[in-house]
Order: C-alpha cells, then structure tokens, then sequence
RNA sequence: GGCGGGGUAGCAGAGUGGUUAUGCAGCGGCCUGCAAAGCCGUGGACGCCGGUUCGAUUCCGACCCCCGCCUCCA
C-alpha cells in the first residue's frame, strides 16, 4: 500500500511500526456548533481509510479528539448563558448523530481535551524544563519556535519567510511572533484550571501532543485532518511532541483537501455555510457519503444541487444491479480480476474515484450477465469503503409521496388495464403515480416501483 | 511577497510516453403496447507556446489562469 505523506510530499509505502496494526490520530472538531459540510467530508475521509484499513488485514486503533474548551466555546456559553459542559455535551451528541447517519464508524477512542489537562501541564512542564518554552509576562507560556531546528519541515515554511509576512501579529508578550501559546493565564471569570504556572488553561495545539501521546505513544503511524491545519496547528503539534519526547511524532501526515460551494470557499460570510443536518434533511446521506468519495480525498472537493443529483444517479444505478440479488456479508476473493482492480486503486493512496469506476464496470458485467456471484462481489466490495450500507428496497422506495400498500393496488389496477390492452387507461394510472415522484418499471418478474 | 496544489470532452472526475477511464447528459439501435430500467453501438478532451522523442495530454522549460495556506478554521 503507497500513502502520500505530506511530510514529504510523495508517495510512500505504508510501513507500519508494529506488523498489521495502524495506529491513526483525527483532529476532531471544536465543539460549539452543529457540524458544517466541511466537517462531513474530514469524517468520511478518514473513515474510509479506516475501513480500507481494516478490509486490508490490519489492526486498526482509531483515534480522534475533541476539542472541548477554546475562546469560542467560552463565548459561545456566556451567550447562551450555560455551562461549557451543557454546551459541548449537547453539541457533541448532535456530532454522533450526524455523522452516523454518514456511514461513520465511532472511533475507537474520542478524547476531550478537558480531561487530559494534567497531561498537557506535564509536557509543558517539561518543555519549560529544556527551554523549549517560557511563562510570559502576562502570566502565559509560549513555545519558543526558533529553539525547535526543524520548525516548518511539514509545512514547508520558514520561518524567517513568516516572519517577513505581513500578517503575523506582533504581540509584545512573546519573544518572537511566531511562538505560540501553551497555556494561557486565566482571565477573569473565565473556567480555569490550577496549575504550577498559575490558573489558566490550556492551549489549542497542546492538546493533540497530549492525547496522541497518551492514547497512541510517542511515536505512531498516521495522523490526519483537514488541510488548513497543516499549518500552524500540526506544524505546532509536532515542535511540542517532538521536543517533549526527543523522537519523531507520527510518521505519515494525511490532509484531506477542502470542501467548497459553487467553487467558493464555504464560510459564514459569505452566507455559504451548510451544516451537515440542513444538507442531511434535503438529501440521501448515502448519496451524501458517494459524493465524498468520488473525488480523491487530496483534491477540492465542489458541492452543488447537480453534483448531488449525478451522484442520486450514480448510486442508483449500483443499487438497481444489486436489486434482483440476495447479498450478504462474505469475503472477497482478491484474485478476481475486478477484485484486484479495485485494490490496486484503494492501495494507491486511497484513489477511490478510481476504485468506484471499477465497480462500474463490473456491474456492466452484473447486469449482462446476471451472475450473482458478481453481485456478491460487488457488495462486499463496495461496503469496504462504507458504500451501499442499504438494501435496494430501501434505496429505493424507503420516504416515498405514498404508502406502499397504496402504490400496489395501482400498480395492481393498471396491470389488469394492460391485460385487457386498455392503454390509456394504464398510462393515465403510471402519470397519476409520477405525479407522487413514483415510477414505474416493468419488468419480466412483474412491475416494480422506486421513487423518482 | 513566501510555500503548496491544480487547469482533461456538455457536466463530474481518474489516468497514461503510443492502445476505451468511469458515471451522468447527447446521438443511433435492441427490449417495451408506450415508457422506465437494462443491453449494444457512437460522437466529443487533455490551458497557451516552445523543447526532448519515431511519437506527448502524459517528460522538460517559459507563459497565462485558478485555488489553498501564511490569522481561528475540517
């Protein structure tokens, strides 16, 4: 399996620390808020290189954090005038709910920053110890940047180029402008905790180097999240972790690319933001799921209505294969051409566009040849990425205009018109029905029905 | 300004130094009472200019354009 690490900017091959196991850490999401579309597509993302992980053979631990305490969780309280907690633990149930009705798997740990506070003192303390930090005057401690020699190597900054750009505040607290907060003093009436530097709490980097560390070791496989953390959030993640703990931090970086609306980028000001539950209740989220996948994960990714609609049809058309077949859960014969087809494009950097046009071209096959090996083959392929996780019927006909018991008697009465050869009739009952979004196909089994 | 990614047929989107990507849409046919679904066939492409090569969309160079990061952000 090749990976493209952005540490390096190449592909690799995936060479795990410990034979058959994949340890991955997920930057999560700052919890104060339902998640946007953006959120969605990091989800499924990683869920699908979890999965593929998984079909793959390998022992996978699958990490990702949540952000519980930050300034705009902080504001985000005061506004609603509740607790942080009452916030965060409502917004993150909204999370799970969302993000199973995407087809993602829990992770196998979801740390919250707040409860790996003496974690990230200890390392604070220690980098305080070798110098890598310092308390402020203002009572805050920073990262002393320019102390950590390979400061930029993921991102490939320098920092005397960031410190020539124009738009690095300039803050009279910290040494340099580029060093970045470990932990900040309390302010008054802000939630703090106690610690040997004062009350305070901690800072945003911080908590990812204590959780990993934590969960994962020192030294792990993967870690992933979204391409506008690369700097400085990941850049700063591993200054910290490596400078706590003298060995390399993880040794493969994944960013999946940004998701955009009508090739703008989706923000709040420009009044393009979806959150995944508007988006949810308006389409399939299976349909939502397909759209994620069919572009590779490392590309833009552009949401519009016609983009949906191809993908409704995409999907279709694979569900109508597997329609007249009895699939189940099996094992996979990865000696089967299509089989080792699929493969080769997940194995190459999780080229999943790739991989799905590959099940498009067996279900050519499927459909000439009936085989219902195919169909089984299909399936199961299919589902190793987290695709197809419905039965046809549903697929097609779960949220129809009308009740099924309904549609059958029409369908019952039109076919008795059709026998008698009364056209009109038959057809008027077919446009009567597509007026409800229903349609019709006749088959050599009979009539079947599937909203439009 | 610095760093990075990209420009592929109507749309979406892979890939490759010479041979069909794939899906949707289009066109012709089969099937059907007619449709739908499905099947068969088919047109249409690699930003611009040079270079390397027997041959480049694919490699190299210049140019144009787009996007992201450099500030909280998936």
């Amino acid at each position: 399996m090749k990976i493209y690490n952005s540490l390096t900017k190449q592909k690799e091959p995936f060479i795990p620390l410990i034979a058959n196991q994949v340890k991955m850490y997920v930057c999560g999401q700052t919890v104060y808020d339902f998640c946007h579309l953006g959120h969605a597509r990091k989800a499924v993302v990683f869920d699908m290189i979890r999965r593929w992980f998984i079909a793959s053979n390998y022992q996978v631990t699958f990490v990702e954090n949540i952000t519980d305490i930050d300034d705009k969780i902080i504001k985000r309280a005061l506004e609603n005038n509740e607790t942080i907690q009452e916030l965060t633990s409502r917004y993150i149930e909204f999370m799970h709910q969302d993000f199973a009705r995407l087809g993602v798997m829990r992770p196998d740990f979801e740390p919250k920053a707040t409860e790996f506070i003496q974690e990230m003192l200890a390392i604070i303390q220690n980098l305080l110890n070798n110098g890598f930090a310092y308390q402020a005057k203002n009572g805050d401690i920073y990262y002393r940047v320019r102390k950590f020699a390979n400061y930029g190597k993921l991102s490939g900054k320098s920092l005397d180029d960031l410190n020539a750009g124009e738009r690095v505040e300039i803050d009279e607290a910290k040494e340099d402008p580029l060093d970045f907060v470990l932990w900040k003093a309390a302010k008054a009436n802000e939630v703090y905790w106690d610690s040997p530097f004062g009350k305070g709490r901690p800072g945003w980097h911080i908590e990812c180097s204590a959780m990993s560390q934590h969960i994962l070791g020192k030294n792990f496989d993967i870690h992933g999240g979204g391409q506008d953390l690369q700097f400085p959030h990941h850049e700063n993640e591993i200054a910290q972790s490596e400078a706590h703990n003298g060995c390399n931090f993880a040794n493969y970086w994944l960013h999946n690319g940004f998701l955009n609306i009508n090739d703008e980028k989706m923000s709040k000001s420009l009044g393009n933001f979806f959150t995944l539950r508007d988006v949810l209740d308006q389409y399939d989220a299976e349909v939502i799921r397909f759209f994620m996948l069919k572009t590779h994960y490392r590309s833009p990714l552009n949401f519009t209505h016609d983009c949906i609609l191809d993908c409704k049809n995409n999907l279709a058309r694979i569900y109508q294969a597997l329609r007249e077949f009895n699939v189940s859960l099996s094992t996979i014969d990865w000696q089967n051409s299509y089989a080792l087809r699929f493969k080769a494009a997940m194995d190459d950097d999780f080229n999943t566009p790739l991989a799905i046009s590959v099940l498009f071209e067996l279900i050519g096959e499927l459909n000439r040849s009936k085989d219902s090996e195919l169909a089984q083959l299909l399936f199961n392929l299919a589902l190793t990425i987290g695709l197809i996780s419905n039965d046809p019927q549903s697929f097609f006909q779960a949220g129809a205009e009308l009740s099924g018991e309904v549609i059958e008697e029409l369908i019952k009465q039109r076919n008795q018109a059709r026998n008698e050869r009364n056209f009109a009739l038959s057809d008027q009952i077919r446009d009567q029905l597509l007026e409800h979004k229903i349609v019709l196909e006749d088959g050599k089994n009979g009539t079947i029905w599937r909203k439009q």
